[in-house]
DNA sequence: ATGGCACCTGGAGTCGGCTCCAGGTCAAGC
DNA sequence: GCTTGACCTGGAGCCGACTCCAGGTGCCAT
């Protein structure tokens, strides 16, 4: 019988996403990701719609965004089609910051190279 | 009688700098910063050198060094001009994450972007 | 001379975000 | 029928990087 493809083993999962296995329990523990459904014996079976939830949740945390505001977003997805709004403004102003994130890195970095080429000048 | 304007009181460096006033005497205690000039009072004294070195870790703290590698940066520069190879070697390896780092935030911005934009298509 | 403020110390506490552990369950292959 | 391996649970532990606290000192303006 073909292995049902539309659903994931824990092991599946952390392949994917980049997650640990204690990770992804982590965030069902705080409920970042909905109760996952489980097999008979209790096991873990991640849907497709998981996978993608962890996708976006992986670009949020990899940006910066603590956990605290990606709870607030889950509940905006979660409370239906009317937080929508509300979600594009959450996202507008992460995406502001991811920005200004980027900028600062980038002042810095220069900041360095700087120090980098004095350093080969005087060992010159 | 004229202020000595090459030393520096510490709420003056919290001001120059940005760390709070328990930061620096934590990055005093833990050896990232040498051991600071005292008043006759025991109070500290920073020197413009202090200053200076304060501004490179800031750069290097803002751009994700940790704080075990600044402190390897910080006894190269004490161990003497004979290091600044590896000075130099250490900033490059740095340099080369902030790269990676800005290229990553700007994958994941673009993907943070784009679900804003299926957002908005949705909800017209 | 007194009150307030900036500063001092050593040590404990906090916070975010995991990560690890002990002890247990199932399913499948040898 | 037994081992192996992937998984389960609740709870404790860890790590980095601060941050706070209690109790004390010294200087300056009223």
């Amino acid at each position: 019988m073909l292995p049902d493809m539309s659903v994931f083993t824990p092991g599946q999962v952390v392949e994917e996403t980049g997650f640990s296995l204690d990770t992804l329990r982590y965030y069902e523990r705080i409920g970042l990701l909905e109760p996952v459904g489980r097999n008979a014996a209790g096991q873990r079976r991640f849907t497709q719609d998981d996978i993608g939830w962890l996708g976006m949740v992986r670009c949020l945390r990899d940006t910066g965004m603590p956990i605290a505001e990606m709870l607030r977003f889950a509940e905006l997805v979660r409370a239906g089609e009317h937080t929508i709004p509300d979600r594009i403004a959450l996202l507008e102003a992460h995406d502001r910051r991811v920005e200004a994130q980027v900028a600062n890195l980038r002042e810095k970095q220069t900041a360095i190279r700087n120090k980098i080429g004095y350093y080969r000048a005087v060992s010159c």
